[in-house]
DNA sequence: ACATCGATCTACT
DNA sequence: GTAGATCGATGTA
């Protein structure tokens, strides 16, 4: 029996409902915060504690569906940003960079743009996945045993940050519009996070707005992108 | 049709 | 700490 072998699911099944990603967006990236992200494939299964979202909200310069023309600042729908206008509770993925892909949960109701960007989790389940799927090598014999769910200094390179967690988890373009509370991308209740450990910063990267706080990111948590 | 640039990551100094 | 990679979506012409 290998001590490896790929589950074909986990998490709990503990779905979280649509009605959740209804809320305004900001409440949504907060509370989104020690949820479990799940993803199954014929790999295996993977998942992980939210620990850094942020907030893109309607009319939001630095909002993927906001975009800069003759000098102005205009909302607009266009082939990339089509799933931030779509219903809540689905994926929104874009590519960027030329080499990395993004995963956004989609917020509000249909016809309003907000959407929440996932920055970074904490590995849970199918570890070892996510190593092969990132080139991360695999902890010694000694530090498997030793650490189960602990991470390696490496390790922390699996998901801390957005284009890292989605080649951990396997997220791409044909996860865009994805519904996340059915397969195979999901996001189930998790952990409860203490109200006075979430911190608000600015978001990551950004020019146009680069001032608001709408940056959450667990307190502490050795997962971050950064602190 | 073409030029620009990005909600990033990695490697290297 | 910073430069370079890398490519599709977008705006302008």
């Amino acid at each position: 029996m290998p001590t490896h072998s790929p589950r074909a699911s986990c998490g709990t099944g503990r779905v979280l409902p649509l009605s959740f990603y209804s809320q305004p967006t900001i409440e949504v990236a907060r509370a989104l915060l020690g949820k479990l992200l799940v993803h199954e494939t014929a790999e295996g299964c993977v998942s992980g504690y939210m620990v850094e979202t942020e907030a893109y909200l309607q009319g939001d310069p630095a909002s993927h569906a906001v975009l800069r023309a003759g000098g102005r600042w205009v909302a607009k729908m266009t082939e990339r940003n089509r799933q931030m206008f779509g219903p809540p509770g689905h994926a929104y993925v874009y590519f960027i960079y030329g080499n990395h892909y993004c995963l956004n949960v989609v917020t509000r109701e249909e016809g309003v743009a907000e959407a929440v960007l996932i920055r970074a989790v904490e590995p849970a389940e199918g570890i070892d996945l996510m190593r092969r799927r990132r080139g991360i090598a695999p902890a010694s014999p000694a530090n498997e045993l030793r650490q189960q769910n602990a991470a390696t200094r490496a390790d922390r390179n699996l998901t801390n940050g957005p284009g890292k967690l989605t080649q951990a988890f396997a997220i791409d373009m044909t996860h865009n519009g994805a519904d996340l509370t059915a397969r195979p991308l999901r996001v189930e209740v998790g952990r409860q996070i203490p109200a006075g450990s979430i911190l608000a910063s600015p978001r990551i990267g950004i020019k146009a707005a680069s001032e608001n706080p709408w940056r959450f990111l667990v307190a502490r948590s050795p997962w971050l992108s950064r602190p």
